[in-house]
DNA sequence: AGCTGATCATTG
DNA sequence: CAATGATCAGCT
């Protein structure tokens, strides 16, 4: 009843892995794997991400590295409605609200995150209970320069405003395919940052998302879903 | 406290 | 009905 999956031993053989999963429900495949499957996601949000982590063999842990770190592949679960349209933001890390100096783009947190990504779409309409949930066709994906400029343009407009104490003014609104919320337990949780004057305070942490256009454009080309 | 995995749930 | 602030669980 605990067939953890072997590491795939090379990105060909972790697509495949992926691949052969399209088309099965999430009910099947945590049967196969003799994992307990929720009624819903309400207390177990990261659920689908942590399935799919075990079926394809990634390393379990919460390091702050790749899911598969010989491989430089990071795994995300992509809720899907029928028509292909992301129903949510893609988490894809939190936000350094201190210690931003001499980091840039090219060195910074997220596009080392997105460098390479193994996209795992998930049929998840509301009305379809967790078990009915079926999973569509993975994908690996590389930012074209295109994308990697439109993350990198907002990824300087947040980190900029991060860096001149304006934290607070950060609305979601912000960047057109990147965004900053919150990220945390609850609101109660506090972080350090600084404020316009250099003086540090606490604040919410963030983290920084991915708008649904970008995740959905991601699906269409990919996919040539419409 | 802060990272991993994200979605929930209320608001505009 | 999309946007965004709030939240849940597990591990280090």
């Amino acid at each position: 009843m605990q067939n953890k999956t072997t590491p795939p031993s090379s990105q060909e053989q972790l697509l495949q892995r992926a691949q052969a999963l399209a088309g099965m429900t999430l009910g099947e495949i945590a049967e196969e794997s003799g994992i307990d499957i929720p009624e819903n996601l309400t207390r177990n949000k990261g659920w689908i991400g942590l399935l799919l982590e075990h079926v394809l063999g990634a390393s379990a842990g919460s390091r702050p590295e790749p899911d598969f770190p010989h491989l430089g592949i990071e795994l995300k679960s992509l809720p899907i409605n029928s028509l292909g349209k992301p129903l949510e933001t893609t988490f894809v890390s939190v936000a350094p609200l201190t210690g931003l100096v001499g980091v840039t783009w090219q060195t910074s947190y997220v596009r080392k995150k997105l460098a390479k990504v193994l996209w795992v779409p998930v049929l998840s309409d509301k009305n379809l209970a967790l078990k009915d949930r079926q999973v569509g066709t993975a994908f690996i994906w590389t930012p074209s320069e295109e994308e990697d400029n439109l993350l990198a343009l907002d990824w300087q407009e947040l980190t900029d405003m991060i860096v001149l104490g304006n934290v607070e003014n950060i609305q979601g609104k912000h960047g057109q395919v990147l965004q900053l919320r919150p990220k945390a337990a609850n609101s109660q949780v506090k972080t350090q940052a600084f404020d316009k004057n250099g003086k540090p305070f606490l604040t919410l942490p963030r983290g920084f998302y991915l708008k649904i256009p970008f995740t959905q454009m991601l699906l269409h080309k990919h996919l040539r879903i419409d």
